[in-house]
RNA sequence: GGACGGGUGGGUGAGUGGCUAAAACCAGCAGACUGUAAAUCUGCCGCUCCUUGCGGGCUACGGAGGUUCGAAUCCUCCCCCGUCCA
């Protein structure tokens, strides 16, 4: 079998140690995925994610179907040999646009038509077409379509979009029993429901009722209260089957990835280091570092003096600053190398701290120390976390 | 020496009598960003005062005068810059 995920140790927060195998190697959970929506985490290259320790990335349908298109990629070997990533990779269905373009499609029960927001040209997505792409991308972990919706909808939206989901689950995981190989991908089934706990314990439970592989949470972080992301990812997750993995999606801030973890999350994406990185804001383990910020015109250190990554070993503020103020690529580069390094280090940290059964421990640490902001003043003193 | 054209806020550059502290863009300053329509978007961007308000005062369109209730805009002289002619 291709596919296998084991859960190594449960920490008394409720955390999972794991390791999920796939066809294009291992992923040690809980994992973050590098956002790489059109098959490149921009401003990197693949060599680049390598060194950075990257074990899975993540990747769209919905732009990939509309440039270069699935067929194309079909042709070149599959979205793996043609973006070069000969590790794990996981695609999103087009749920999110469903959301993030709600301005520039149509819903309806059968499916969603997009008008490309490149060209204008009509493209209808159905749970079927979903799948069918995926299929022809060869990724290893394809997600079923969903209906993401706002966190703040009213009860009755939410539950129509959730049913919506729930027969899309459906009708995706049959499409993939008659087309697609269970030992080349693994499809994953989304709960929705909105801040609702009863909506998302229905869709949890009927979901596991068809027997996924594994099972993401999704129309989260886009809005609501941490708290609120934190409570609905507890309800959900204690529904889910144990010896699956478990995808939130989207999420999150740096201090609050290692709440979900706490909540049972398993693996987790976000655009926040990539995005971030190019609009000059950095993380780091003393807080957010604005580089554009006037007071590091002239710092000659490191974005973090406790950082590895490549651009910390090399670079000074002063000089990222310079980059980033000229528009220079190599500024968004270094800064993504740095957040994506930064993410993956947090997420190393977070492993090595169920293994010794402090996650708690570990997460309020997170808080304290990422919460701020890094000025003039510099760096607070403070060690890395001792975990 | 003469003939045209032009001098506007840090820059480029609109604006030819009141709606103009002066468009727009750039630069600069600050902020946002959570399954990427994002190398994007938002706010500020003469000085000053306060009861921070579609608030008051002051200064400002090369310089100095003038016309006018009112001038970046009209007139006079001067100073610069560009092009062309001697």
């Amino acid at each position: 079998m291709s596919f296998r995920f084991e859960v190594l140790k449960t920490d008394p927060s409720g955390a999972r140690l794991g390791r999920l195998e796939t066809p294009h190697g291992v992923v040690e959970t809980p994992a973050f995925l590098p956002v790489g929506t059109l098959a490149t985490v921009k401003s990197l290259t693949q060599d680049a994610l390598e060194d950075l320790g990257a074990q899975i990335l993540l990747a769209n349908t919905y732009h990939l179907h509309l440039r270069p298109g699935e067929e194309l990629i079909r042709e070149m070997g599959g979205l793996h040999k043609f973006m070069s990533w000969p590790h794990p990779i996981l695609t999103d269905s087009g749920g999110y646009q469903v959301f993030s373009l709600s301005a520039i499609r149509k819903i309806t029960d059968e499916g969603v038509t997009f008008r490309s927001h490149l060209d204008g040209s009509e493209h209808f997505l159905s749970p079927e077409k979903a799948v069918e792409i995926q299929i022809a991308l060869g990724s290893d972990i394809m997600m079923v379509l969903d209906e993401c919706i706002e966190s703040s909808s009213a009860e009755d939206r939410a539950r129509a979009a959730m049913i919506r989901t729930l027969d899309w689950a459906r009708r995706s995981f049959v499409h993939f029993g008659h087309r697609g190989d269970p030992s080349r991908q693994m499809l994953f089934g989304i709960v929705q429901g909105g801040a609702h706990r009863e909506l998302r314990r229905q869709c949890a439970e009927e979901l596991v009722a068809l027997g996924f592989p594994g099972y993401a949470i999704g129309g989260l972080a886009v809005g609501e209260p941490h708290e609120v992301t934190c409570e609905v990812t507890a309800e959900v997750a204690s529904r889910l089957p144990s010896d699956r993995p478990r995808y939130l999606m989207g999420v999150g801030r740096p201090e609050q990835i290692a709440d979900y973890v706490a909540r049972g999350v398993d693996m987790m994406d976000c655009v926040l280091p990539t995005r971030s990185a190019r609009h000059g804001c950095l993380f780091t383990w003393h807080g957010r570092l604005l580089i554009k910020n006037v007071c590091f015109k002239n710092d000659a250190r490191p974005i973090d003096p406790d950082c590895e990554c490549p651009a910390c070993r090399r670079y000074s503020r002063a000089y990222i600053r310079h980059l980033v103020m000229s528009g220079e690529m190599l500024g968004a580069s270094l800064g993504t190398l740095h957040n994506i390094y930064f993410y993956l280090d947090i997420m190393e940290k977070i492993r090595k701290a169920i293994r010794f059964g402090n996650l708690l421990g570990f997460c309020s640490d997170l808080q304290a120390r990422l919460a701020g902001r890094v000025s003039e003043s510099g760096v607070e003193s403070g060690a890395k976390p001792s975990v």
